[in-house]
Formats: structure tokens, sequence, C-alpha cells
RNA sequence: GGUCCGGUAGCUCAGUUGAAUAGAGCAAUUGCCUUCUAAGCAAUAGGUCAUUGGUUUGAAUCCAAUCCGGAUCACCA
């Protein structure tokens, strides 16, 4: 159990005991007491003293007196401020603290509860490559997957291709057309690239052809619907659905370049999956439930045959489930898929990371799915993250003004390169130990900068400006662990088992009273789905390592105990520095 | 127009289950490397928390209205 709640467990019983005073324990606020004021942490008082009609100094004495005479081992002193009384903890209870935790690298994280969980997350088109946005959502998925496991729950993470579709159609024409039957192995270029190379020439040709029969007197609507090329990509479509063999045959093949392509930016990247969705074998999946809907009346049939759900009572419009030609549209193979989902793994909670522009699609899905009552509906949770913009606005692949994935790692590993040959400090490094590196700090750095800020806020990514190695920066705090382990390699390690001394300093009790959080810190980061509590603990904690680090000497340390202790502290701070990176899907290095 | 999200230092962002003098990083200025890694530390400066009103002992935080930016309301995904 954490301080704070022990904290709030002692306080309730006080109020219990002195006013008989029954409040819920999330009533009762505790909050760190701010450096100005001497103690640890601090109870606010206002929220009693109408209800028990004392002055704050009275009921501040009254209640640090109980507190402090009822738990002689947690606390040492208290002293009243206003309406805080400001509670100070034994400097025993913090160095039993890191004797008991220092060697543990899985302190703070829960054993599996059982509890079943579902991330959805990646989910690309193969018509082109991943971009910047596609590397939020990967680092976010990935992350928050390995959050909610540290937190006690049993994750599957999945990802359902889009393979299928007029989009995928658009590079399948383009290469019939242009490509004189070149490939990925003739030109060497990267699969994911070499296909969306073509999306781009189909959209090129496609404007052209626009232009043209604009020019010939056609009105626009008109020949964007009349452009030949556009048409071909529809037949191609229409062919597709019937199954017919070479276009199958050259889906696959195309397809198959595609993941090549991925497969080698998602192992540089770290993104993995255990159970993998194509959406050619999903997007039939809701027929059953179109007729299931009108069974139950939860859908209901218009003149034409189209069908659609009346939502105009949640607060939202009418909804098409199917065409009239009945064809499923996208989100009733969504509740198919979802269905299917819960058949499969049966998580309590099934979440879907996916940008913020399909927040309403997510809400109507998890209302349908409701309102149908198929299995899990409830446990849908949209992990709804902002987009990531160029200071022109959006990035559009059919512009070709987006920031490439490959390229952006490539650039942030160069750079993590040039500083650290400036730097000149791993020097004897082998090549293979420097490429470990540079990767490590380059990815590191990408991964910190897109998961630090909160999911939901867009973000606006400016290319002229390299993303920074110093400051509230992955590379700061893979530097304060390295910083550590130094230390660490030149002590060998911590010998002594013993306690050691009695007295802690100033920064030596913050930076332990920071630890204590880590389990506190990756629940929060658990219920709210949110990184970034993470990446913003991570900066906390190396900051503060780091000041430790300057104003105080481990291995010169005053006494023999004062340095077993400080190793200890150095210890476990590397410990939850890593634990914490880890759970961002960054490595932290032994030496930078 | 309806719905949803955002607006905090020059820039990028914390803080939004109400609580003590609103915090970081970058950029600017200044100091600190013959002692454990200076990708660091310490300090200075920088604020009408979009605006107005309300609730409260107490509001960046809650409520209302307004302004600004974005998303969405497709037989697209």
């Amino acid at each position: 159990m954490s301080i704070a709640e022990q904290i709030r467990k002692a306080s309730k019983k006080t109020l219990q005991e002195l006013y008989s005073l029954t409040i819920d324990e999330k009533d009762i606020q505790i909050n760190e007491t701010k450096p100005e004021f001497e103690g640890d942490y601090t109870l606010v008082l206002f929220s009693f003293i109408k209800q028990l009609k004392r002055s704050p100094e009275q009921l501040g004495k009254e209640i640090g007196d109980h507190l402090v005479n009822n738990n002689p081992d947690l606390f040492s002193a208290y002293n009243v401020i206003k309406g805080f009384l400001n509670l100070t903890v034994k400097n025993n209870y913090w160095i039993e603290f890191l004797q008991k935790n220092y060697v543990d690298p899985n302190f703070g994280k829960k054993k599996n509860t059982g509890n079943r969980v579902m991330v959805e997350y990646s989910s690309p088109n193969t018509n082109k490559p991943l971009h910047l946005g596609h590397l939020r959502n990967n680092f976010l998925g990935w992350s928050v997957a390995e959050i909610l496991k540290a937190n006690g729950s049993e994750v599957t993470k999945t990802c359902i291709v889009n393979d299928r579709g007029i989009h995928i159609c658009k590079s399948m024409i383009a290469w019939q057309l242009f490509a004189n039957g070149e490939t990925p192995g003739s030109t060497g270029k990267k699969g994911d690239h070499f296909v969306g190379d073509y999306y781009v020439k189909f959209n090129d040709e496609y404007k052209k052809q626009i232009d043209e029969l604009i020019g010939s007197g056609k009105t626009k609507d008109v020949a964007e619907k009349e452009a030949p090329i556009m048409k071909a990509a529809q037949q191609m479509l229409f062919d597709w659905e019937a199954g017919k063999p070479d276009i199958i045959a050259l889906w696959k093949k195309m397809n198959n370049w595609v993941y090549d392509g991925f497969d080698i930016t998602y192992k540089r990247i770290g993104s993995d999956f255990q159970k993998i969705y194509y959406e050619s074998n999903t997007y039939l999946l809701g027929k059953d439930i179109v007729k299931e809907g009108l069974e139950k009346n939860v859908f209901y049939k218009k003149e034409d045959g189209s069908v659609w759900i009346d939502l105009t009572a949640d607060g939202l419009d009418e909804k098409l489930v199917m065409r009239n030609d009945g064809t499923s549209v996208y989100i009733t193979s969504d509740i198919g898929l979802a269905e299917q989902k819960f058949n499969e793994y049966k998580p309590k909670e099934s979440i879907y990371v996916i940008g913020d522009e399909q927040n309403y699609h997510l809400k109507v899905l998890k209302l349908i799915a409701e309102k149908l009552d198929i299995p899990g509906a409830e446990g849908i949770y949209h992990l709804s993250y902002g987009m990531v913009e160029l200071p022109t606005g959006r990035m559009k692949s059919r512009e070709g003004t987006v920031v490439d994935a490959d390229d952006m790692v490539d650039e942030m590993v160069a750079i993590a390169g040039r500083h650290t040959e400036e730097l000149g400090k791993v020097k004897d490094f082998t090549e293979t130990e420097l490429k470990e590196l540079y990767d490590t700090l380059g990815i590191g750095a990408l991964k910190f900068f897109l998961l630090r800020v909160d999911p939901k806020k867009r973000m606006i990514f400016n290319p002229e400006e390299s993303i920074d190695f110093h400051g509230f920066t992955g590379p700061f705090v893979q530097y304060t662990h390295a910083r550590i382990k130094s230390i660490l390699r030149k002590e060998k390690g911590v010998r002594s088992q013993e306690s050691g001394v009695g007295s802690l300093l100033k920064l030596e009790k913050e930076l332990i009273l920071k630890l204590e959080q880590y389990s506190t810190i990756v629940e929060q980061a658990a219920t709210e789905h949110n990184p970034s509590v993470l990446a913003i603990y991570a900066f906390e904690l190396a900051k503060m390592f780091n000041a430790f680090y300057t104003e105080h000497s481990v291995m010169n340390a005053e006494s023999e105990e004062k340095k077993q202790l400080r190793l200890k502290l150095s210890e476990m701070t590397a410990n939850v520095i890593a634990s914490t990176m880890g759970l961002l899907g960054i490595k932290v290095p032994e030496r930078m």
C-alpha cells in the first residue's frame, strides 16, 4: 500500500475516533507537501472545518496529535499552517522502503489479475507507407498495452489491416499502367514505399485526366466520375469482390510487398501483435448483424431497401447500416468484428487506438453494439488521440505532404549519432554497439517526443526544427540512467545489506519519496490510458536524481553507511527509470 | 447550424476529481567541468491561466454566456 493511501486510512480512522465522523476515503484530500513547508504529505482540513465547527488550528492540532500518537511507526512530526496539516513521515520508514525494494526490477508493477483487455492499434492501409501520425498511434497503442499489463491486466495486442478497398485498387491500377513490371526487388525499394509511390502516381494521373476533361467542357463533378483511371480502379474493386483470379493474384502480390516493408518498420520501432485481422476476411461480417438488428427492431428498413438505425434520441443522427444493394458499410462490419473479437478473446475491455477524427464513428459503434446487446459492448473504449500536424496544416498522403515514418526514424538515429560522436564518450564501442546505441537514443527521443503529450491533444510537428536531445526528452532520462550505471559499475553494485543511517538529507528524501510514488503513477497511467503520465514522471525522477548527483557524491560519501544508502538509492532510481521507460517502449543504455 | 475537443510564459507543454506564492522544457541572460558521464547542475528574467459574469471560506480547475482554433455530422474508411 502506498504511503499516501496509508495516510488516508489513518486520517479516516482518526476522524472517526475523535469526532465519530464517517467519511469516504476518497473524500480525504492528501497532497504532497509543497517544498516551502516542513513535511512530506499534507492533509487538507478545510472540508471538515464546517462540519466539525472548529478552527483550522484547533482541528489541525487535535488530528495531528492523534495521528502521530497512534501511528508511531509512520509519523515523526506535524505542523499546522492555515487549513493544512503537514505530516512528516519517519526517516526509518523511507529507509526501510528503500531497503526492501531497491533491487526489485518489477517494483511498482502488479501481478497478473486475469483481467482481459484487447488493444487494437496501428491498423494500417496497405497502399502506402507509415507516416508520423501512424507512429503516434503505434507508440500509444503499444505503450498503453504494456501499461495495462503492468497494472495487472492480461493484454492481447491486435491490429486490423485495411487490405481491401478502392485505395488499394488505386495503387494496383497505377502499377499495371506505369510500372513496366518493376518490383521492390528490381528497384531495391522498400515494399511499402514502392506501392505508395504508385498510389501517388494514381492521384497525379487522376488529376491530369480531370483537368483534361474539364478542358473539354465537362463539369468538375462529371470529370471526377468519368476519369478513365478512376473507372478502371472501380472496375478493379468490382473484379476483386467477384474474386477474379488475376486481380486477386496481383492484390496478393502487392500486399505482400507492403507487408515486407511494414515488417521492417515494425521491428525497428518495436510494434508487435498477438493477433492480426485482415479486413478482406472481416468486411462481410456485418450481414448477420443487420438481420439480428431488424429482428430486434433496433434497425429499420427504408422503402428503397436500405437499413438504418435511428440514434436521434441519443443526440446523434440516423445512421445507415446496410446499402440498398445489400452490401454492408464500415460501421456494420466493425460491429461484426467487435463481436468476433469478443467471441475469440472475451476481453472485459476492448480498446481502439484511433484518431480523434473518428470520435463520432466510435461513439456510434459503441451505441449500436449496446443496443444490439453484443457481448462486450460496454467494454468498448475509444482511445482517441489528436492528429500530428505540420505547421502548414494536416498531412495528406495524396499530396505527398507527409512526414514518412522510416525517414523520421532514420533522421533521429542520424542525429543521435552526430551528438554521440561530438561528445566522444564511447570511442571504445564497436560498430555494432554504436549502431545499437544510436537506435536506442534516436528512437528513444522520437518515442518520448510523441508520448510525453496528452494523447487527446493534437500536436504540431515542425520538420524544420529537429527534435531536441536536451531537457524534457528521452535522451535526458537515458543519460541519467547511464550516469547511474557508471557509478554502479565502478562500485560493483551494492555490497552491504545493512539499512544504513537514520538521517536523510533533503535531496535523498525527495528521491525516495518520488520512487515510492511509482506504483501510484503506473496505476494512474493505466486508468487514464495515458502514457504521458509516465513520461512526465520519468523526467521528474531523472531531474531529481541529477540534482542529487551534483550536490552529493555517492562514491565519496561522508561515511560508509551513507555511501551504501546512496548506492541503493542510485540502483533503485536506475531500476525505476528503466521500468518507466520500458513501459513507454524506450530502451535505456548502460553507457552513452 | 448540431455535437465533441482544445485556448495556461515568445515557442512546446504540465497542472483541470477546487486549496498554500500557477510549474517544467526550449529559446534569452549569468555562473559551475584537475573529484562518481556538463546529453548535466544552479540562478535571473518571462503570466490579465481567451473574455465576462456566477457558485464557494477558496476557482486555471465547477456553472453560464461570448470570442478564437480544430474535428465531426458520407450509401468513405
